[in-house]
DNA sequence: AATTATATTAACCATATGGTTAAACTAAAC
DNA sequence: GTTTAGTTTAACCATATGGTTAATATAATT
């Protein structure tokens, strides 16, 4: 592994207990095994090598939609809402830094979050977004599902993929 | 006001952005218009001014928990799910630093909000989780409800109240 | 082999930050 | 009016922290 690869690595640890602020540059270093220098070498600032790791995670999300067929224009609810959850809880429970980062700059810093998320808007994922709300509408015209409105639907799926990892502790400790 | 009720208005407000480690004494200080020296002669570090406003948020918390009848032997789930998200829903619009508090220690430091809930299980609300439990298993055997399982019937319903104010960013970003 | 570009290091720096202190001010208590 | 307890202040402190630098080692290029 390069060193530059290290220093991703050990920053997604860092950042992901107590958020950007909460880390420390010389923890990353140490964590590398890699001089301190290394990290302003190569990424200029602890905010860009922030930045780098945001956006990382972000293009994993993304892989994580198209292959739960975000990209194919023929797909009928059941398949996607058996994939979807799937795909998408499976991601988090297997990278729980990612997921404690990214839903601390989901409550800290939604604006920067939805910068990194445009930013993967290109050519290719472009058609993602204006797929999947096709397909939503079509699929409430047609009867399949009950809530018209794309945003709500999306939302109301994550909603249910990701706080039961996150909030777990709050039920836990008033059941028993 | 007092400066100690002044100091901890201030330090909901800068702990609710960048989280306690982004948060600056000094600036909590000049937001409650109060000498620096004061906040650690009230409350002795920044620390434990940061566990009273963890209290008095769960504090308030529970009292929304309360007022949605989670201390009445005899509801309906009509009444409690109409009650209860809405109570939750208003209480933290109303209140988005506390849910930025809330979210964000619950993302980065479980342990800590457990222990807070905990502090407030005394001899009144003990009977809460009690009667909550008692009460979904009730209107599960009674066909009611679909979900056996009283720790997931919570999460699912606090996480569809809380999660959608927090990620209205994803969805919004995506669609349009 | 000599030169050039890339990596790496240890020592250093300016400033930010949580925390302290001793003195001064204010309001009760006697 | 004097003492006492509580409150407030400005100046200060040690350390942590992001960042820099100049020198050195390593690898590529000619």
């Amino acid at each position: 592994m390069t060193s530059k690869e290290k220093i991703i690595e050990a920053a997604v640890h860092e950042f992901s207990k107590g958020g950007y602020p909460g880390a420390r540059v010389d923890n990353i270093a140490v964590k590398a095994g890699v001089n301190k220098a290394m990290i302003f070498y190569y990424f200029g600032s602890k905010e860009e090598l922030y930045k780098i790791v945001i956006k990382k995670i972000v293009g994993e999300l993304f892989e994580v939609i198209k292959e739960s067929g975000g990209l194919s224009t023929n797909l009928n609810p059941e398949v996607f809402f058996e994939t979807f959850p799937e795909n998408y809880i499976r991601f988090f429970s297997d990278n729980r830094e990612y997921l404690k980062i990214i839903g601390t700059e989901l409550i800290q810093n939604p604006e920067n979050l939805k910068r990194a998320l445009q930013g993967f808007f290109n050519s290719e994922t472009m058609l993602l977004p204006k797929n999947l709300r096709k397909l939503f509408e079509e699929w409430y015209e047609d009867g399949l599902i009950t809530e018209p409105e794309p945003v709500h639907l999306f939302l109301n799926i994550i909603s249910i993929c990701i706080f039961p990892i996150i909030a777990r502790a709050i039920p836990e400790t008033i059941f028993n």
